[in-house]
DNA sequence: CCTCCGGCGACAAACGTTTTAACAACGTTG
DNA sequence: CAACGTTGTTAAAACGTTTGTCGCCGGAGG
């Protein structure tokens, strides 16, 4: 019924439970014939550590919590799942915590990783409040942020260049020699949605172009029916720019809903470039041309620069990686 | 820089740590100027209670596991964010374990639960072997099966009814009048995609036809790319029939691109409804039809059931769920 | 023969909380 | 006034590990 515990282990096989203890932790401390015994007794009793007692007495515990703003965007899912791999590799489990853009649940969930007394913390902030990841820096638990540049020294970080993405996209779309370009993109606030903009601004510049010449669009949400909205807002304004860059894919497939229903070929009449290279942009009718991210990759580096933070806290450097994304081109770009 | 115990608040308070206990635990049982110095106390030391120490004594947690086999997948995204949502409300963490379809991992990440002394466990099995899940049970860790019939009577489990909705699909492309009908479907060992072709066999029966005449093209793997090969074998063999149902909205969206791209118009020639109402399945150039499941409400009522049978041993009578799925109209089918 | 040393285990003291039994203070009741 | 229930608080014993100290034993060196 009760699992068993160290003790009963050890009475079973007749040495002291501090002995079995050395097994489960430093198996080259106890003699070869012992450790065999005691590992038998362990099979034989079906014994499992109990974590928290280890937790309590080690002062610190092998769980690390990630808290991500929307579980059910595919970024999120893919950094969760690279996060995911390592972590359980190096045997920690991951407690989830989806604050759905809110505070209140953000602080929540920090709470609760505070309570569990995890080793490190994973987070891409809702907001640019630096001041509640200081409540676990005081106790001690490590802090990444992720998809976030680091909003003071002596921290890490992993994000990626959304700077140079706008400029790739851009760039793209002027080689292929658009004229009137147009950026549709989600709620200004959003430090993605600037960063991406800058690098478009930059790639016209670059280009010998105006960037006031952009013609952009800010939709409330970054989803496809938002961009479906834009695309129709386009068409009845009679303003069809020649290329169009979307911040991100959801956006993009919605623009291009709304311009083949309206009969405007992709890419014959207009160029279209999304953000992100979800598994989706390259099932859509006309596949979509994107800017890939390494999203896998960043959550796996972020739970490197962690655990070594946890593990090697002497040696450990700070660090702040930035990663590149690159240019996927379909069919929806000439 | 450590986080206060409780020894210290109760002595910054002037009691016993019984009493800063019964104030965290109990609140009722603690008269109120006490309670209130107790309070103020724990806010200026900013104590968190220590949730390993409270597990260890109380020998149960606030954690429950999360098993699922992609997480990847947005049917999983969703079943775990109506998980997560029920279980964060009533002050529970999820670990998370995404077992990538390997039994290995699965089984590793069942060990972590087990290490973790979690409450209870939410799983949708990689295989049909209930053993491992006697493990758990055997430690006192309450199972939930999550998109999975319970394997024998005495444990919960929540799913939706796929014989209905394959039946719903192809009834609703008879409805249309057609004629051919084609069932492109995943690798034959996966109950869902057995489930629903009983359904669209059942449909067929109930209209006067035969079984038999359902084409049926059966691919390594659910994905988009699958489902453009699906089409594009389809094509080449130049039987394309009427209508064609998917065994998921990925395979459909595949399928979708294929006869877009050789002309084929959808749903002028060809019918088409896909699985699981993605939020893709609306954004597409050809917005799909599909079968709805209620996903989210999948997580959030098994989540239900598991912390009714944690809380309330005694009263608590194990319930085998089974949600109806939905058809969902759109563009892709007359 | 005595000492020293290395290797292996045993012992016991924590870690921070929950919980039970006991207790003090204080009306109420017979 | 004694007996008694109530209410609020305390003291102390767990819970299952980890870990530092210590002791034992056998062999090597003096």
């Amino acid at each position: 019924m009760r699992t068993a515990s160290i003790k009963e282990v050890a009475a079973r096989a007749g040495v002291s439970p501090g002995t079995v203890s050395n097994v489960l932790n430093r198996p080259e401390k106890v003699a070869g014939e012992t450790r065999e015994r005691v590992e038998a007794a362990i099979r034989e009793l079906g014994f499992v550590r109990h974590g928290s007692a280890s937790t309590l007495r080690a002062g610190h515990s092998r769980t690390i919590g990630l808290s991500v703003i929307d579980i059910g965007n595919p970024f999120f899912t893919d950094v969760a799942a690279g996060v995911e791999d390592l972590a359980s590799d190096r045997g920690y489990a991951v407690i989830l915590g989806n604050s759905s853009g809110s505070r209140l649940k953000e602080e929540r969930n920090l709470l609760v990783f505070a309570e569990q007394r995890v080793r490190g913390v994973l987070i891409t902030p809702s907001g640019e409040d630096p001041n509640r990841l200081e409540l676990l820096r005081d106790r001690g638990i490590c802090v990444v942020l992720v998809d976030h540049p680091a909003d003071r020294s002596g921290q890490c970080a992993v994000a990626v260049n959304d700077v140079t993405g706008g400029a790739l996209a851009v760039g793209h779309l002027l080689s292929g020699g658009a004229g009137r370009l147009g950026y549709i993109t989600g709620p200004a606030a959003i430090r993605q949605c600037k960063d991406r903009r800058r690098g478009a601004h930059q790639a016209l510049a670059a280009a010998g172009r105006d960037p006031h010449e952009l013609l952009e669009i800010s939709m409330p949400a970054m989803t496809a029916k938002a961009g479906q909205e834009a695309a129709e807002k386009l068409l009845s304004d009679g303003a069809l720019p020649d290329a169009i860059f979307c911040a991100n894919d959801l956006l993009a497939l919605g623009v291009l809903r709304g311009l083949l229903q309206a009969g405007v070929r992709v890419p014959g009449d207009v160029s279209l470039i999304g953000y992100d290279d979800i598994d989706f942009a390259s099932a859509s009718a006309v596949s979509l041309s994107s800017i890939r991210q390494p999203t896998y990759q960043l959550g796996r580096v972020a739970t490197e620069l962690l655990l070594d933070e946890c593990d090697n806290p002497e040696t450990h450097a700070h660090q702040q990686i930035m990663f590149q994304p690159d240019l996927v081109v379909r069919e929806s770009t000439r």
